[in-house]
RNA sequence: GGGCAGGUAGCGAAGCGGUCAAACGCAACAGACUGUAAAUCUGUCGGCUCCGGCCUUCGGAGGUUCGAUUCCUCCCCUGCCCA
């Protein structure tokens, strides 16, 4: 069912504002969004995504949610991936230079990102666009034009431009360019907000200073907060391996969310979660009491977040197998299966690296040292052991590594 | 263009002629414990190994030495200061 009238001014504003860390400046949106009510006419919600990186997380998902929250207030998403500037190459990643994408592969990013994103998004009152379409167009002398409307001075405000110059650490100067770039974007679509994290705070005003210079509307900048990864501490990222990725198997997702720390429970179900406001209330009041176990709130929190990537029955399943695996140690389920050629018993260590389990024979010969191998229920002492592999037999590594070996 | 300081394992950071596969911290992995894949504690953490050792590494290429991560030369990269 498509919205034919906007929901009142206080009724988006209730919804919008929940969870986010700021809203620049406040006012303007109230004006936005009455100025769209009375003329029936969606704003226009920008969201850039970065095409380096096509697996989206958790972390990610907080801004596409809020993105969601306007497309189902009636605004339209426009998704902007940044496949111009992913060909120049990555802006904060200086001392591992990435190789610059090609336009194909940025492309083919895109697509992948834009996949995982409607799992989150309406496919309806969305357009996704590619800013090659108007930055490459762009001449030198546009963009010493563009140069022109900021100034150094201005553009090393930003905090990590100012961190990483304060510490002798080197920026290009093509890094300057990019928040002018995005900004071009915020011009190029007519945004009337623009979505990001905290960390892009700054790139968002850049964007409303030049869209004033461009003669247009300047956009308010909502930021949200970022979640932090499953270390409770460090924001979530795939280079800090401290992440969930929605497209994540739900038996991964709700491991990892298990193991987050207590403190950071109720930011998950603020950010990443539809908890209600009532619901919100109850799991702050159950953190707060002594008596109630957090693991209680934690498990909730993980049948939710497998629920909503996965569905309900998925959620109950995770939580079986949780249960099965790490509070009665059994078995999983499914377990990957891997073939091997051989006559006779094979040794231990070339299971253990071909199956991957071990990435050489030393970590092997470790881990058996170390006693974190078993083979079928029994653990292995000896790295000069031979298994007989028989009808197929289940090997594990750790706590929570499985294969089962068969004869090929 | 000149001067200075740097480039060490996944990251950060010691070492500055042999005792260095390289201190320490973080991350990671294993074990114990636990409400959890949390915290804590213990151990491991380049590759190969007949567990005695062997092999390849300290920006790159050469050189000096019985021997270099440590000294020299050239080159590449980074930061700061001066112009």
């Amino acid at each position: 069912m498509t919205r034919t009238l906007f929901p009142p001014l206080n009724e988006q504003l209730d919804i919008i504002m929940r969870g986010v860390a700021e809203v620049v400046p406040q006012d303007d949106l109230a004006r936005k969004i009455e100025r769209s009510i009375a003329a029936k006419t969606p704003l226009t919600v920008k969201l850039g995504c970065d095409p380096s990186r096509p697996d989206l997380h958790i972390g990610h998902s907080v801004v596409l949610r809020k993105l969601r929250q306007f497309q189902d207030l009636g605004h339209q998403a426009v998704l902007i991936v940044g496949d111009f500037t992913g060909m120049i190459g990555d802006p904060s990643g200086r001392s591992k230079t990435r190789p610059p994408l090609t336009l194909e592969e940025t492309r083919h990013n895109g697509q992948t990102y834009f996949e995982q994103a409607t799992r989150i998004l309406s496919t309806k009152k969305i357009q996704m666009l590619y800013n090659s379409e108007w930055l490459a167009k762009m001449s030198f002398a546009d963009v010493i034009q563009l140069g022109a409307k900021y100034t150094v001075a201005r553009m090393l405000e930003r905090d990590d431009f100012e961190r990483r110059y304060r510490a002798g650490e080197p920026i290009s100067i093509h890094e300057l360019l990019y928040p002018l770039a995005q900004a071009m974007d915020s011009v190029a679509v007519r945004a009337d907000v623009e979505l990001g994290g905290t960390d892009q705070k700054f790139n968002l005003l850049v964007g409303r200073d030049i869209q004033r210079e461009y003669g247009a509307d300047a956009q308010v900048a909502v930021t949200m907060p970022i979640l932090p990864g499953t270390d409770g501490v460090e924001k979530m990222s795939k280079s800090l391996d401290n992440y969930i990725g929605i497209s994540e198997p739900p038996q991964q997702i709700y491991g990892k969310t298990l193991s987050i720390p207590d403190t950071v429970i109720y930011q998950y179900f603020l950010l990443a979660t539809d908890a209600s406001a009532a619901e919100l209330e109850a799991v702050k009041r159950d953190l707060e009491n002594p008596a109630h176990n957090p693991r209680d709130s934690k498990r909730r929190l993980a049948r939710m977040l497998v629920a909503m990537y996965h569905g309900t029955d998925a959620a109950q399943a995770a939580e079986k197998e949780f249960d099965r695996i790490f509070v009665r140690k059994e078995m999983p389920d499914e377990l990957p299966e891997f073939q091997l050629t051989a006559e006779g018993p094979v040794g231990i260590l070339r299971i253990l690296t071909e199956t991957k389990l071990a990435s050489s024979n030393s970590e092997a010969r470790r881990l058996i040292d170390q006693g974190g191998v078993m083979v079928d229920g029994s653990r292995v002492t000896e790295p000069t052991a031979e298994i007989k592999l028989g009808s197929g037999i289940v090997v594990k590594v750790g706590k929570r590594k499985f294969a089962r070996v068969r004869k090929a």
